[in-house]
DNA sequence: CGGCTCATGTAAAGAGTTACATGATTTG
DNA sequence: CAAATCATGTAACTCTTTACATGAGCCG
C-alpha cells in the first residue's frame, strides 16, 4: 500500500512522469525509504489515475505522460500521513547481515566491517552533496526536504559512528597481540 | 531470500522451533532489520530442511519440531554473509512518512512529528532496558549480538535527536508569534 | 544512421500478508 | 474443565522482482 502513496507524494512535490518518478527512485528515495521499478510505478499509476487521485497534465514526445495530483490525491494522502501509527516493520538487508555477523568468527567478519564503513562512508559523501544545494536562507521557511535529508544525513553518521567503535572494539579483541589496525582513512 | 538466511542466522546462534523463531521476529527484529510471521516462517523451514541445510533435532508436545543448523546450512550463510554488496534497497514506511511530510503545511506536521518522536523514545527505552542484560564483562571476548544491539540504540538515539532538531527548527517557523512550544519531555 | 537514452508497457515467478483452520498442552 | 497459549499448517490475495518487449527521439 505504501507505494500508492509514495507516488502521490511524490506527484505533491510537482507534476512528473513515470519515468520521472521511477528515477527518484533510484537516485534516492531506495537508499533510506522506498523502493519500486519501473514495472511496478506504470500500472500503479494508471490505478490512481482511473481513480481519479492523480491526472495527465501534459503529454511530450515518445509517450510522455505528466501526471499531477488531484483534490483528491491531496486529500488521500493527507489522511495517509495523519491517520497511521508510528511502528510498522522495517524491512533493511543491510541492517540483517549486521545482525547475523554475529554467527561468524572475528577473523572473517572483519573484512566485512570494514567494506560496511568504506560503503557508508561513500553514501554520506554523496548524499551530503546531494543536500548541499537544498540549503536554506536564514528566515526563510524551512523546508521539509531539507528535514528528510538531515534525516539520511544522521542515519549514515550514526552507522559510520558506529562501524568505527564497532571495529575498534573488534580489533581490541582479535588482535591483542598484533600490528594495530590498519586504517583505511 | 532473506528470510532465508534470517532463519539460518537465528538457527547459528542455537535450535529452535519455528514457533521460538516466529516471537524473535516479532520480539525484536521487525523493529530494525526484517520481518516475518508464522506463515510464511514454516513453510521455509520445511525447504530449508528438504535441502539439509536445517535438520529436526528434536520433537516435543505439541508437535513441536526444534531444528537446528547443518554444517551445509553453516557454509551458505557464511557465504551469503561474506559475498554480497553492501548497498540493498531498504523499505521503511516510518522514512517514507517522514520524508512525505514535507508535502503537509507546518501546523498539520508538527503533531504528527512530535508523535514520531515520542514513539522513539519509547522504542529506545524498550532496546536500552532489553540490551541491558547483554553487557559485557571487561576482558570477555566481544560479542556480536552486543554490537548489533548497540547500531539499533544508535539508530534510535540519532531519530530522535534528529526529531528534536526538527521540532525546534519548524516550531521557530511555525510559532515566530506564539506563546514557546509545549515541550512533551 | 547507429547507438544511447527516453518512455511505456506486460507476464511470470517469487515474496509477503491476511484469513482460515486445527488441535494439543498447560494453567488457574 | 475452561481459557490461554503453544504449535503448526494452507489458501487466496497482494506486492515486488525479473525478464521480455517495443518504439520514439536525440546526439554525434
Amino acid at each position: 500500500m505504501s507505494l500508492r502513496y509514495a507516488l502521490l507524494g511524490l506527484l505533491a512535490d510537482q507534476p512528473q512522469s513515470g519515468y520521472d518518478l521511477t528515477q527518484r527512485f533510484e537516485l534516492s528515495l531506495k537508499r533510506y525509504a522506498w523502493h519500486a521499478g519501473h514495472s511496478q510505478i506504470y500500472p500503479e499509476l494508471n490505478k490512481l489515475a482511473a481513480s481519479d487521485l492523480i491526472t495527465v497534465v501534459a503529454e511530450g514526445a515518445r509517450g510522455r505522460r505528466t501526471y499531477a495530483l488531484t483534490d483528491a490525491g491531496r486529500q488521500e494522502l493527507r489522511e495517509w500521513l495523519t491517520d497511521r501509527p508510528s511502528a510498522q516493520p522495517v524491512r533493511n538487508e543491510f541492517v540483517l547481515r549486521l545482525f547475523l555477523l554475529s554467527t561468524l568468527d572475528p577473523p572473517e567478519a572483519l573484512p566485512i566491517l570494514r567494506a560496511m564503513l568504506l560503503h557508508a562512508r561513500q553514501e554520506l559523501t554523496e548524499l551530503r552533496s546531494r543536500s548541499g544545494n537544498i540549503d536554506v536562507a536564514p528566515g526563510e521557511p524551512m523546508e521539509f526536504g531539507r528535514l528528510a535529508a538531515e534525516y539520511g544525513l544522521r542515519q549514515y553518521q550514526a552507522m559510520i559512528d558506529w562501524a568505527e567503535w564497532a571495529l575498534t572494539k573488534l580489533g581490541q579483541d582479535a588482535s591483542e597481540h598484533r600490528h594495530p589496525d590498519t586504517d583505511e582513512k
